[in-house]
DNA sequence: TCTAATATGAGAACGAATCTAAATTCGAGG
DNA sequence: CCTCGAATTTAGATTCGTTCTCATATTAGA
């Protein structure tokens, strides 16, 4: 019974982590663990709750924020001014395009051994870095260059 | 007379980007270039009403959306849920206290020869590179620790 | 099973950011 | 130095992501 055995290993690593278990939980991690989209928290609320109806906004929030302060998930500062989370730990940069906000990873420990000097900040110790690349994906570059067209015909 | 030629700068900098010349401007630009902080849209809005009674909000957010879309300054996207503005393009990685979001320069162009693979996403061009290192600065670290003590002796 | 600590739910509240429509200002061309 | 259309600004309403509140329900250890 493979289901079974994941929600085993789920419960595991919650407890591990000194969190108490709920379905609520299982539910999040496990959407989590096996998106390969970078979701908001809308959406993972939205998602969640077709088969946990009745779950509430304001548990997948405290989750989430639970969840990555303590470093189950990554939480991505999207310039779209919505956070989006990442249940993918291995290190890895990000791709974002300014224009439809979309997300690509690339897996590539870029700064992992990076140590950043003790005078930068005395005291400062660091404990997750994160490496964006902003810019325009193809879709975009190429409906902007629709766009420029249509206003030049006007 | 120094501000005479600070000012002419600004304008001839605003004009080369494509800008319109307005006192707004200058002086939001102004106050970017001379700021040791990472102020959040807000904060220049409040410092600059002092100035000019008057402006508003509504300004600073659009003119702090242009200016950085067009490279005049750079958006970090903190933590804290809201976007602060870095007036300094010289290349540079941040260090961001997620406790007290608190942000700190780090002058290193660490990524900035790094090209990202075409496969990674195909037709992306990458324009700007974000390096932020999240961690506890020492302020912070002393704070938790007294109040773990608290808790102890109730 | 019982109990205290912890988590959840529903909806109100908050606050950053955006939008709207009308008034103002800019600057190119005469 | 004027004029005029385009670009910008303003005040305030609005949107929307997120947090807060507190009563209720669930968890896990005794």
């Amino acid at each position: 019974m493979v289901k079974q055995a994941s929600y085993n290993e789920t419960v595991r690593v919650l407890r591990d982590h000194g969190f108490q278990v709920t379905s609520q939980r299982v539910l999040i991690y496990d959407y989590l663990k096996h998106s390969l989209e970078h979701p908001s928290a809308e959406k993972i609320f939205k998602d969640i709750f077709r088969s946990l109806p009745g779950i509430s906004r304001a548990t997948v929030y405290n989750t989430l924020e639970a969840f990555s302060s303590r470093g189950l998930i990554q939480k991505i500062n999207s310039p779209a001014g919505v956070a989006c989370y990442d249940g993918n730990l291995r290190a890895h940069a990000h791709l974002v395009c300014t224009r439809c906000h979309r997300i690509v990873d690339f897996h590539e420990n870029l700064l992992e051994a990076f140590e950043v000097p003790e005078s930068v900040w005395p005291g400062f110790k660091a404990s997750r870095t994160s490496v964006i690349f902003y810019g325009i994906c193809e879709a975009c570059r190429l409906e902007m260059g629709e766009e420029a067209e249509l206003r030049k015909e006007k």
